[in-house]
RNA sequence: GGUUCCGUAGCUCAGUUGGAUAGAGCAACAGCCUUCUAAGCUGUGGGUCGCGCGUUCGAAUCGCGCCGGAAUCACCA
């Protein structure tokens, strides 16, 4: 193999073997590592060995027999190509089993000290939430959860876009249109009363275009504090607010903090001055001020019109440098679409250029669009699938499937409804969070999302079937325990891996702020699970201490498995 | 044109800190319910990992160049 770098990983075996980079061919120094459950290393430093060996594969093989009589933990096996394939003995995962079923708070890391701040969701309050805001949302709520797991503190908040002149669009299209039209005289939800008052609006606009000067007369009402027009604007957000709570509710997502643009939307002015004196930035002959990022690679960029007034970024550049500065925060994590990444780019450069040293502390957390198969949602053409309309659909649909044959065994009546909406949401959920964020989805509103193969029901009816058994062991008055003398099938071997797995995953998961990474991992133990399950019967094993074993195996399964579906919001049904 | 991202089975997606024969699900076909819940399990078919060159003992993975697609580059937010 001469003396290159020969580097093998096998990070599922937890093992890693390092052939040293600048060693003479004859020599060879070995260092593996074991991963431990709890995600930390474990150094076994192997002294410096000597082969004399010409090919990877014999090296490997001489390797692999050294490491059995000496380290008999570890098994080496199928040394060939060059680089040896390492597992640890069964003895190790029945100890790691053990070692897992009794740690209650298995997947829970320990505390970085760090402070971070999540922002999702900010809708506009003009219309009704749809399927991108749902990605959006789930995103943001279990990437704050994934982050808590892997030990930081988190502050989930969400920034609402509540003044402007889009939103004095709906307020002027109502006071002309609808005739004092309240979600309580209509019946209707008030975001989505709203939102057709915005959908009325697009349509005077087009019969005709003079009515946006009386828009710009009611912003600049709004912006004297003109009583009429801010209660109207007040009012009509609060219907906007309590039609976005029950949505909030019925997806299971809530916030530390929420914050109004119309209090934040002056932030930011006074680091424009700072950037002058600093002399990053530079006025025009206008009095527009601008901060120039063409070194970078980037534009120009507006900081302050000529008028004075702030634009989007500026307020950005302000509540960011507000929040790091109230909260001592240790990062902040914006979850916006793809559609942003340019602004949040220029956000840091100026934040950095600024001097403030937390600008690289900014993560967008940047998603793709949710597209329909015949392209983007346009409200304008009715392709707009609706938050509200798709929880329905998924309730009745996980209706439908639950009334198949042989399915509710032993669900009370009374808990059927709550069940429907759990498993209906557990298909939403699951089906958005198991894609790779930066990754654009697909959706397709004719085919229903599946509750077969790789889907949150799937995972549901896991855990259902698990806990079932449980409950007849209990019955029996079996408990679980596990102890050394035990021999794990190679079946079993490999679901303690998995589970073992379980604190990296957290890990990877919050580095990569990716809940797709639990979703995917959630899924391996499951279906390695229904592997298993299907020729390994638990209660008619004779042996007791088999028999034990296997039911703290299934019950720590079980419990991962909730855990890890927990940080998607979704809940796992004791019976489906 | 600049910047960023994506391209893996018919479809939806894993795998991307370089490793063995590239994996699931859906769809198709063939099996398994007197046995802990068949929303499950088993099997068959299905791939030039967009293309090319390079680095390497070894590339879906790294580098460079193409091709195709998306977003963005507003005195909008």
């Amino acid at each position: 193999m001469g003396a290159e770098a020969f580097i093998s990983q096998r990070a599922s075996e937890g093992v890693k073997v390092l052939y040293g980079a600048d060693i003479p061919a004859s020599t060879l120094q070995v260092t593996a590592t074991r991963k431990d459950f709890e995600g930390d290393y474990t150094l076994v430093v192997f002294p410096l060995l000597r082969f004399s060996h010409t090919s990877p594969a014999a090296t490997g093989e001489a390797l692999g027999e050294w490491l059995k009589s000496n380290c008999p933990e570890i098994q080496a096996y199928n040394a060939v190509q060059g680089f040896l394939n390492l597992s640890l003995s069964p003895v190790y995962w029945v100890r790691t089993l053990q070692e897992i079923s009794a740690d209650k708070d298995f997947g829970q890391l320990p505390p970085t000290g760090r402070r971070i701040m999540v922002e999702f969701s900010s809708p506009n309050t003009n219309k009704p939430l749809h399927l991108g805001h749902v990605r959006n949302n789930l995103l943001g709520s279990s990437v704050s959860d994934i982050l808590k797991a892997a030990g930081n503190e988190v502050i989930k908040t969400t920034l609402v876009n509540d003044r402007g002149v889009h939103i004095c669009k709906s307020r002027y299209a109502w006071m002309k249109r609808f005739n004092g039209a309240t979600p309580e005289s209509s019946g209707k939800k008030g975001d989505h009363l709203v939102g057709d008052c915005y959908v009325e609006f697009a349509r005077m606009e087009k019969e005709d275009p003079s009515v946006m000067d009386e828009v710009h007369r009611m912003l600049i009402k709004w912006e004297e504090g003109d009583p009429e027009v801010r209660d109207l604007w007040s009012r009509m957000n609060g219907w906007v607010f309590d039609g976005f709570e029950q949505t909030y509710r019925a997806l299971g997502i809530s916030f530390d903090r929420t914050y109004y643009e119309h209090d934040t939307y002056l932030l930011g002015k006074e680091l424009v001055q700072k950037g002058l004196d600093m002399g990053v930035f530079v006025r025009d002959d206008d009095g527009s001020v601008w901060c120039d990022l063409t070194d970078e690679g980037l534009d120009r960029k507006l900081l302050l019109r000529s008028d004075g007034t702030s634009v989007y970024m500026t307020q950005d550049l302000g509540t960011a440098r507000r929040r790091f500065e109230e909260f001592s925060l240790d990062s902040h994590v914006y979850v916006v679409g793809d559609e942003q990444n340019y602004h949040f780019q220029v956000l840091k450069k100026v934040l950095s250029k600024l001097g403030f040293p937390w600008a690289d502390q900014i993560y967008h957390l940047s998603y793709g669009m949710v597209e329909l198969p015949e392209g983007k949602m346009k409200s304008r053409e009715g392709t707009v699938v609706d938050a509200d309309d798709l929880i329905e659909k998924m309730y009745n649909e996980a209706k439908e499937a639950s009334a198949e044959p042989g399915r509710l065994s032993g669900v009370a009546e009374k808990d059927r409804d709550k069940l429907f909406r759990t498993i209906g949401l557990g298909a939403l959920k699951y089906f958005i969070l198991k894609v790779d964020p930066k990754k654009k989805m697909l959706f397709n509103p004719k085919e229903s999302i599946d509750f077969n193969g790789n889907t949150g029901p799937f995972i549901q009816y896991t855990h259902a079937r698990i806990r079932s058994i449980l409950r007849k062991a209990e019955d029996l008055g079996l408990d679980a325990s596990v102890d050394g003398g035990v021999v794990l099938s190679a079946k079993e071997t490999r679901l303690v891996k998995l589970l073992a797995a379980c604190p990296s995953k957290v890990a990877e998961a919050a580095s990569e702020f990716s809940p797709a990474v639990i979703a995917n991992y959630s899924y391996d133990i499951a279906k390695e699970f229904n592997q298993y399950y299907h020729d390994t019967p638990v209660l008619k094993e004779e042996d007791k201490c088999l028999l034990q074993a296997r039911l703290t195996l299934i019950s720590t399964v079980a419990s991962v498995l909730r855990r890890m579906m927990g940080l998607l919001g979704i809940e796992l049904p004791e019976r489906m």
